[in-house]
DNA sequence: CAGTGGTCTAGACCACATA
DNA sequence: ATGTGGTCTAGACCACTGT
């Protein structure tokens, strides 16, 4: 007798779905302080019969609770509660003209550079071309309402995209081309504060003093890196913001 | 007939588990081109024809997929590539003590503050207290061989840690402690650019025009915040990092 | 309507941990 | 030896989408 399903259930129905049901369960007993950080959780088995679902179900649950770093499961001794300490937030990669536009703001551009040029000894480096072999290179300031919110100094590998140069940027951001034209399957940065260069001062218009949030970009094909761009932010009116909720 | 299982499979066998076979085969194939983004991917039933596998299997590898923003999936519609751009990078909450060993190095913690203090307007504010309620607050220095790393400015609510003040915090980190006795369930972020305050750039050996990563960090239990800290690295020596590779 | 994803069940085999 | 998690299969019902 295959499948007895409840007929959709209630009407205030708060998980109707069986998995989502169990999940939230435990989640609210180990919220409420049951099973504490270290302590044994009851065995899937136990779970089956408690909630009356089959194992796959409080499988899928378990591991979803395990995938938000609130268990831990080790195969032949048990499911443990953590300690949800270990816990990553989510630091996203986002075209900022997106960025702008989602929070109801005005995104402006302004070129200040677009053109081809020898690749420095650093920038061939991080390119994996050699010295001296041209890059394209641009340095663009994105505006939020009038007020300099980046300096986004960036090398492009030609071979990832040949037509990168006749591209307006004041209409389209150098991210969202490059997307489209070379998807990445691969990226890393690094996060520092510095000051910033004269350059960069002059065209966001602040004082060489004035600390700087500076993303250092690097995203790569499957083969080879596509580009590395130096995103420069005064530190005053930028911020990173995280939140981990499990 | 149920489960005609493989015999364990070959032995060169990268992947004898089939979920990760199908999803590896996918993703591969995903990362070579075919499938361009936006593009239709072969419906489920499709796939179980092809890996001879059961539904449920290429579900997993599917929702796997899904999840590391590979996939798009609609019901009804189908499940289709994506632009792999919206992905996010994880930034993880590290004790720092942790952190420091982990590379292999010598960590030291200089206490030069721990008290008790009536709370600011602000710090009452953060931490959902009346002005002048005392709170906890300690000021402590990290080294990590000799290199001031951080300063940690901490404010916390005495309700979530009454011993909190009894602690040695130069054998113990106070977010070792926290963890210990008050695990958040709640967590939120902000990164920053900053020049130290006076105080700060006094204790961590630096001039006070030297830029500074700031986190500000605020923990909350399931009812009420624990902890809000303010963690300052000079620029120089601090860098966050993060990758995504799917 | 046919096709697609979303989910469930029941039973099963395996790898691993602990006693 | 027993119990635990990890996974698989086969068949099924449902909700949704597009023609």
């Amino acid at each position: 007798m295959p499948t007895h399903r409840k007929p959709a259930a209630g009407p205030d129905d708060s998980g109707s779905v069986p998995y989502v049901r169990v999940r939230e369960a435990l989640f609210a007993e180990l919220k409420r302080g049951r099973y504490p950080p270290g302590s044994r959780m009851p065995s899937e088995s136990d779970l089956v019969a408690r909630f009356g679902v089959s194992r796959m179900t409080v499988g899928r649950a378990l591991r979803d609770l395990q995938e938000s770093g609130l268990l831990e499961r080790r195969q032949g001794a048990g499911t443990f509660a953590t300690q949800p300490h270990k816990v990553a937030s989510t630091l996203r990669i986002r075209d900022i003209h997106e960025e702008i536009s989602s929070r109801g703001h005005r995104h402006r551009a302004v070129v200040h550079l677009c053109r081809e040029e020898p690749a420095s000894r650093e920038v061939a480096t991080r390119l994996g071309l050699v010295k001296g072999a041209p890059v394209f290179h641009t340095v663009i300031v994105h505006f939020e309402n009038e007020t300099a919110l980046q300096c986004e100094d960036r090398f492009v590998n030609p071979v990832c995209a040949p037509a990168y140069l006749g591209v307006d940027f004041s209409a389209v951001t150098p991210t969202h081309y490059l997307l489209a034209v070379a998807p990445f399957w691969k990226a890393g940065y690094t996060i520092e504060a510095a000051l910033p260069g004269a350059r960069e001062a002059r065209l966001l218009g602040i004082d060489r003093a004035q600390p700087c949030l500076i993303v250092t970009r690097l995203t790569e094909n499957r083969s080879m890196p596509i580009t590395v761009a130096r995103l420069t932010h005064p530190g005053l009116v930028y911020q990173l913001e995280g939140a981990f909720e499990p």
